[in-house]
DNA sequence: ATGAAAGCGCTAACAC
DNA sequence: GTGTTAGCGCTTTCAT
């Protein structure tokens, strides 16, 4: 691989005045410049940006950790959030910890070594005290750990309220919510707070299925399902903690033959973009996926460009009414 | 942040020591040891991985170019590939090229900058003659570029004509295919090819629709899809090009009150996770999607050793039959 | 067993 | 305008 020196030695100049054609700073005679650039595209020579990040001490890539790109809901963000990042020229390294609480750490120390300039997360199975040595901006998905760190989330509660609130609109009288882990210290319980309070008030009877210690173990949900449904046949609404959750629903239903919405509704959480293309078409809280990736970064260049940011950010979000309710 | 100078200092020895004891390199009395160990955790050090990457000319990173994390074949793809990579001591630098041309030139050129040690790539926009300068360990999905690069796939043709010929054996007599983009340079074209070549030889009636141009953009399949639907009423088979794609044929049958499979049968192709969760579950035919991800990095860390690898990978696949048939 | 020094590729003063 | 030089943080001879 060519370097400066290469260039430098070919065109009979200093490494210097190489350096500075690089990077646009100085004078030099149009001729050189002429000279220097067609060395550069004749020995295809590419600036080593490693070099180049140890000497700046920026390396215009920040860290995202996430459970797994492999769910829809972090699909979805991650994709919102490296087009974004490439729209303010940072590049983003992907860390999937799949939970694993080693693995997260791993990452989180790799990313610091790498010299990233923040770290988005997304994934939460390390302890708050872990936070206070990172050092570096740092944003949250979904769980608040200090005043220091921003977060983002939708409005959890809110959410789950609309969802319970729309069962029991539609007549529903026995609901169920089923949710992945509650174990996790993240918003995203408070779901399960709202449904249980909404349910509550209203007198209605009801009951939650946790379906795993870390939500994204599809294998056997159809297994709980079946065994929800066995012991309580006549549920007549159920709210899903996320679509991917509302679609095995969907799935056991048709198995079952338990038509939806007519003898069962269901209202999922997340608005994926599959959630409009499920059968029958999913009725669902929306969080605003977009926004929320681009406010996290948006939180996190502030904080590299050393600018105040806000610590609470919590966004709204819809219930959008489709067909399985 | 601390640096090796940092700790150095503190103990009050040469930095070489202290760059032995990270290394675990050499002899050094195990009180010195000690005391650098402590001195390390104290000042929360963390070597920085960049200085050792320009000196080593080693990064332990692999790049993936990919066109969207945010379609679940690449989702999962993504996901077993940085499984593996994890194993072996490799991270993932993940690149969305949105089937931009720019944007996968670009990337290409920063992996390249960032000293990546070999680049996998699923997105296919451009040139052969590209390939020619990057001038690293390579390996290609689903598109052969040239004998010196080896590339990994599914056996697409047989893919194909698995699919179509389990239509016909179901007794359809009027088939589609709803295909993605065919204008890229991709083997999967040749399940278009199968589907072709078997409908003719059985003589059968049929057509092709092509979504779009790019394959992912979703928006208007249904649109689409209707339409089909509206100029051809009496099609009783579909063969879907990618899973996704047959979501949305079995939304749009639902929405039109078509029954699957009793007035229309579907076949998907990937079997990505959701399709045994699609109402009705879904026939497709699977892509051994692991072992595939796994071998594109098996033959990128062989190339990386200057082992010798072959060229042409191609693993079979599985039809497997569902409620959609 | 430990230190001194050179060098990885690049940039940025500071000279000339 | 262009060259010289020091240094980013680390590793690795080569001395001692």
């Amino acid at each position: 691989m060519a370097t400066i020196k290469d260039i430098a030695n070919k065109v009979g100049v200093n490494v210097s005045t190489v350096s500075r054609v690089l990077n646009n700073r100085g004078y030099i005679s149009d001729s050189l410049r002429e000279n220097i650039l067609k060395a550069m595209e004749e020995l295809n020579y590419q600036p080593n940006e490693v070099a180049r990040t140890l000497f700046r001490k920026k390396s215009n890539m920040i860290g995202l950790i996430i459970p797994t790109v492999d769910h829809p809901f972090f699909s979805e963000l991650c994709n919102h959030i490296e087009n974004y990042a490439y729209q303010h020229q940072f590049k983003v390294l992907l860390c999937n910890s799949q939970h694993d609480k080693e693995k997260e750490l791993m990452y989180l120390n790799f990313l610091k070594a790498q010299q990233v300039e923040g770290i988005i997360m997304g994934s939460h199975t390390i302890d708050v005290e872990e936070f206070s040595k990172i050092d570096l901006p740092l944003v949250t998905f979904e769980r608040a750990i200090s005043d220091k760190i921003p977060f983002v989330s939708s409005d959890n509660y809110a959410g789950g309220r609309l969802a319970t609130e729309h069962l029991l609109a539609k007549g529903c009288k026995k609901i169920a919510m089923i949710t992945g882990s509650l174990g996790l210290p993240m918003l995203s319980n408070e779901r399960h707070s709202a449904f249980k309070d909404v349910a509550q008030k209203h007198g209605v009877w009801h009951t939650v299925l946790e379906t795993d210690i870390f939500g994204f173990n599809p294998e056997n949900y159809e297994g709980v399902i079946r065994q929800l449904f066995d012991l309580y046949p006549d549920i007549d609404g159920i709210f899903a903690s996320s679509d991917v959750i509302a679609a095995h629903i969907l799935k056991t239903c048709y198995m079952m033959n338990k038509s939806v919405p007519d003898d069962v509704k269901v209202v999922g959480y997340d608005g994926i973009s599959f959630s409009k293309v499920l059968v029958p078409p999913l009725t669902t809280v929306v969080q605003p996926i977009k926004q929320m990736a681009e406010l996290a970064l948006d939180l996190l260049m502030k904080q590299i460009n050393k600018e105040p940011v806000q610590y609470t950010n919590i966004l709204p979000n819809e219930l959008i009414v489709r067909q399985t309710t």
